[in-house]
Order: C-alpha cells, then structure tokens, then sequence
DNA sequence: AGTATTGGATACTATGACTATCCAACCACA
DNA sequence: TGTGGTTGGATAGTCATAGTATCCAATACT
C-alpha cells in the first residue's frame, strides 16, 4: 500500500508519519522509485505501537523510539535488553546515584536482589520517596501485601514468555512490560472503586 | 518562614514556586504586610505533593492542580471524589464513548460492576485496545490471573483507609490510588528482572 | 499530456513548564 | 533615617516536545 492509504488505515495524519519517520520510529517503505514506496502490514501495526508507548504508556517519542530499536535489533540477552527498556519508563531519572537506601532496604525484605545499576531500582526509590514526602509513607505490612500479589503477575508475565524463540521473547518481555501496565493501572483503579461501592452500600444499609 | 527559605528547605527555584501559586497548586502564605507573607511545614509537603504528582505520578501541573483540589475541598463523598481523581490520571481520553465493549467483557467475566461513567472505564478500554493493536491481546487467562492479585493489592490499599475521618479518608484514598501507582510499577518491573535472573541461571546450569 | 501523489527537506506552530525582569513596597540593621 | 536586600505581583521571554505546513521536483495514473 502507499502512504495515503497508510494514513486512512491508521487515522494518523501524513505530516505526523513523515515526522516518525524521521526520527528512525518507523522504518521507510520500500521505495519503487524516487518519489514512490510500499508499505505492509507490518507498518500499520508499528505505528500501532508508536501510539500505543506514547499515548497509552506515556513515553515521549525519543523514548518509544528506544524501546522501538530494542525490539528491532535481534540482541538475544534478554536479561540485558529487558533492563535497558525498563530505563526508557518512566519516571525517568536525571542523576544515578550508586545507593537507593529505601529501595535496598525493601528488596532485601522482600528477597529480591538489589542490584543499583539496574533502572528500576532507581525507580523503586524515587516512588518510595515520593511516597513518603507526601506523607504516605510504604509500611513493611503493605510493602510485604504488594510484594506477594506483584510477584504474582510477574510470574503470568514471565509464564508467557515464548521460551524456544530467538528475539520474539525479547518482543515479547519488552512490551509486555510496558503495555500491560497501563493494564494493570485501569485495574487497580477499578478495584478500589468496586471495594469502595460495597463497602459504602455495606455501611449504608448497616446504618440503616 | 519566608519564601527564600521554602525556596531553601525544597530546592525548588523561587519563580518556580511562584508559578505553582500563580496556577492555584500552591497555597498562598499568610501575608503580614503587602509584600510579606510567613509560609508553613504545610507548604513544604504541598510543594513535595506537586513535584510527587507531576514528576513520579507523571500528572501534567493542570491535572496535578485538579487533584490538589480535590483533596483541599472537603467533599465527603468518597466514591465520587475517588472518580473523579482518577479522571486527572493518565491516559487521558480525549472523547468519552458511552460504550467500552473490551472493558464491559473482562469487568463482566471478573465479577465488577460496568459503569461507562467511571473514568478508569474509558481508560481500561484504552489499555486492552493498545494491547491487542500491538499483538499482545489480553488473553482470559492473564486477565483472571491479574484480577485476583490486582484484588488482592486493592483490598490492601483500601483496608488502610481511615474509616473514622471525613477528609483525611478522601485524601487518603486520592493520594493512595496515585501515589502507589508508580512502586507498584516498579515493583513489578523489579520482579521480572527477578524472576529472569533467576530462569536464566536455572538454564545455564541445566545447560551444562 | 495533464493532474494528483510522493519523498525529502525545511520551516513553522502550539502547548506546557518554567525562567527572568521589573517595579514598588517593604523590613531590618547601621 | 538611610539603604541594601527581600518580597509580591505582573508580564514577558525561553526551551523542549510533538507535531503541522509548505515547497519542490520526480513520478504515477488516466
């Protein structure tokens, strides 16, 4: 197909493909001739994506277009890649600092490794002291509760993983990570507005 | 105190400062003469508040400002209060439909109740339409594993509500739904590397 | 042949979040 | 009682991000 046709696909305007394009998001057709190219599926379906990290996950264009090489390029280290994506979520941290007094203290009461080279923990600290700042800070009972339930999910995520395939698991890993939080978030959200109507319609009629 | 020392105790610059007041996030001080006004430890965790919501949480200062509002307005009800909070959270929808046919089927096949006019809805839908457009459907399995443990977090955080207080409940619950947002993230992303590192040792040992 | 459609380059715009300047009124100390 | 440093309030300027819009020259379709 070409390009306009792209756009009646996709809904996203010519100038705006042009602009992905341009920042290496979306890989150029294969061009017929100077001034004609084609395109497939295969781009309706990564500017899917495109939309997807910025608008659903949050990610400014320069960061989807990281996860985006990650997932391009076939580096089969999973371990590896898997960190270098979650340090293109945000929040994002200007300066790495070698300790994360709060993160260190919760992982090792929760058995996991602490390891500060890795984003995410430095992520887990800047969360842990906003929480506190803001005068909520995480208790061991609630830190003990999530850890359980969020080892959980991880363990569906990671039971999913397509083991005996090259860079489809690193796709896989990748991505799943980052879109199925906005998943999990809508979830939570929706968790506590079920609790909080029942336990209003459970007071109400006990008040009654 | 003066505003020079919150510009101290914060390391938030002073016109910056100025602006959170001129955009209503930011209480003004007490003013004791017409160009003098003493500010308190409230402003301090009011300034860690913004920088918690726009910074860690990911609020734009507009939403960030809608928030703040809520919980400084001492509405009592709950339930609406708590959506509408979630209304100043991202994704942020553009059009609202009256129908969200992803979102109705898993909330009906979890067991919670479907209302279109809860924000979180519209933003549910939107997270289950990135997902499947990006190849990474919300498969049944996944979503009954996720609601358990999504559960079982939420039952967590509103069993630290306290009961007995009108606005500090609101503002608990408010807080609580955003601020946690971000370590549960974390968290998450943490246990993937965990439980990776840990299949990745498995199999290199088998291996050998 | 003539009109519409591209690719590619460049320039422009809109929004958000600050940042800087000014000024007039202080206030605190010498 | 100056006099320099600190405010509040208003206004203007900056910088980055994410597009939009224009142009042009080279096709492509009819």
């Amino acid at each position: 197909m070409r390009v306009s046709e792209l756009v009646e696909r996709t809904g996203i305007p010519l100038a705006t493909i042009k602009y992905y394009l341009r920042e290496g998001l979306l890989m150029p057709g294969t061009a017929t001739s100077a001034t004609q190219a084609v395109y497939g599926e295969h781009h309706v379906r990564r500017l899917a994506l495109i939309r997807a990290l910025t608008e659903v996950v949050g990610l400014t264009v320069q960061k989807a277009g990281e996860v985006i090489r990650l997932i391009d390029s076939p580096e089969p280290d999973l371990f590896e890649t898997l960190g270098k994506a979650v340090a293109a979520l945000p929040p994002y941290l200007d300066d790495l600092a070698d300790d994360y007094p709060r993160a260190r203290a919760a992982l090792e009461r929760i058995g996991q490794v602490y390891d500060p080279e890795y984003a995410a923990v430095g992520q887990f600290e800047r969360a842990l002291a906003a929480a506190e700042a803001v005068g909520l800070p995480m208790s061991e009972e609630r830190l003990d509760g999530y850890a359980s339930h969020v080892m959980g999910i991880a363990e569906i995520d990671i039971g999913g993983v397509p083991a005996e395939s090259p860079g489809s698991a690193v796709e896989y890993a990748v991505l799943g990570t980052a879109i199925y939080e906005p998943i999990l978030a809508a979830m939570r959200r929706l968790a506590h507005q079920d609790l909080a109507s029942r336990r209003l319609a459970a007071g109400s009629t006990s008040e009654q």
